[in-house]
DNA sequence: AAAAGATACAACCGCGGGACC
DNA sequence: CGGTCCCGCGGTTGTATCTTT
């Protein structure tokens, strides 16, 4: 309905933000927490717009976020809940503890992306045949699988809540002052690699012909993936660069900056770009994508143990 | 050495939706 | 119940820096 009037008729500053003006919204925000950021600026003495305010903080001056290189890990992450969730870059950050979506969104664009584009993992066009086409039959499985997993969540659910429904409520939500449906960190990831991902592994290697033997991805070449080697100081150009545009971040005591050396993050991406494959994604699916994030979301709604109920849904 | 092109990333824009009145 | 405010999200743009010619 009604939105906001846009902020940057009334000479505010855009652009890149300076030391000083990051200083000043720090300072602020630690003394006075950042309330409403409508309010802010004014309240600050900031000649900038809320949401400017909010996306330099959210994104950049936040004490909490980890600057550097995506290690390999994280690439690995990046690239099995983008199979998961596709440009969910939000759902996506909130799994990797200290990620902003913004940086997140930034490295599928500038790196991922155009890898898994040039292996032709990725295509734009979605009426083709190619292995991307393929992998997207793939989640019709998926899809399929789920509907049947949400049928029987559904039963189990109705007998479960009326069997039990304070005590199950009790296990799943202890917290119960917390906001509800936030996915905790590496949810996906433990979905994935749950019984629910080698089902589905089973399911897609088993129905298409398409499955070569090395599509079907298992936990074992997941963790093969992941190699740790001493990182090079292939940043600190990078890190230079940022503080040059007034955009240093906060030195963050004890925050691992390590990353692996390109080569490394090489080898390991051809590994998670496989993976991608196998589970098919690519943004032409998002639509079909955006339907399992709505099934997860049911799921985490559902007063049962989520993990043990899509352990069982599929059997 | 300089120009052109490519890349990376911070920041902006506009929309959707929940909260509040 | 409809209108408004506000926030968060995803897509896009602008620009600094790097690489290539």
């Amino acid at each position: 309905m009604g939105r906001a009037p846009c902020c940057d008729k009334s000479g505010l500053k855009k652009g890149p933000w300076t030391p000083e003006e990051d200083k000043i919204l720090v300072d602020y925000i630690q003394s006075h927490g950042h309330g409403s950021w409508r309010s802010l600026p004014k309240l600050a003495g900031l000649l900038r717009c809320g949401k400017s305010c909010r996306l330099r903080w959210t994104n950049y001056l936040r004490p909490d976020i980890k600057r550097g290189p995506f290690t390999p890990e994280e690439q690995t992450s990046i690239i099995q809940l983008h199979a998961i969730v596709g440009n969910k870059w939000s759902t996506i950050a909130a799994q990797l503890p200290g990620r902003t979506d913004n940086e997140i969104k930034n490295f599928w664009n500038t790196h991922l992306k155009k890898r898994l584009l040039r292996m032709g993992l990725l295509h734009p066009d979605p009426s083709d045949s190619s292995p991307a086409a393929a992998s997207s039959r793939h989640m019709a499985q998926w899809e399929s699988a789920r509907l049947e997993a949400e049928a029987r969540l559904s039963r189990e659910s109705l007998f479960a809540h009326s069997a039990s429904a304070a005590a199950a409520a009790a296990v799943t939500n202890p917290a119960v002052n917390l906001p509800p449906l936030k996915p905790e960190p590496d949810f996906f990831l433990r979905i994935w690699n749950s019984e629910i991902g080698d089902a589905f592994r089973k399911t897609a290697a088993s129905a298409t012909d398409e499955s070569s033997p090395e599509s079907s991805f298992t936990r074992q070449s997941s963790a093969a993936a992941v190699k740790t080697e001493p990182p090079p100081a292939a940043r600190e150009e990078t890190e230079s660069k940022s503080c040059v545009t007034g955009g240093g971040p906060p030195v963050v005591a004890g925050m691992d900056d390590s990353s692996g050396s390109n080569e490394v993050v090489d080898d390991v991406s051809e590994e998670s770009y496989q993976l991608y494959l196998d589970f098919g994604s690519g943004d032409d699916d998002l639509g079909l994508f955006g339907g399992q994030v709505g099934a997860f979301s049911s799921l985490f709604s559902s007063d049962l143990n989520v993990e043990t109920s899509l352990d069982t849904a599929f059997k």
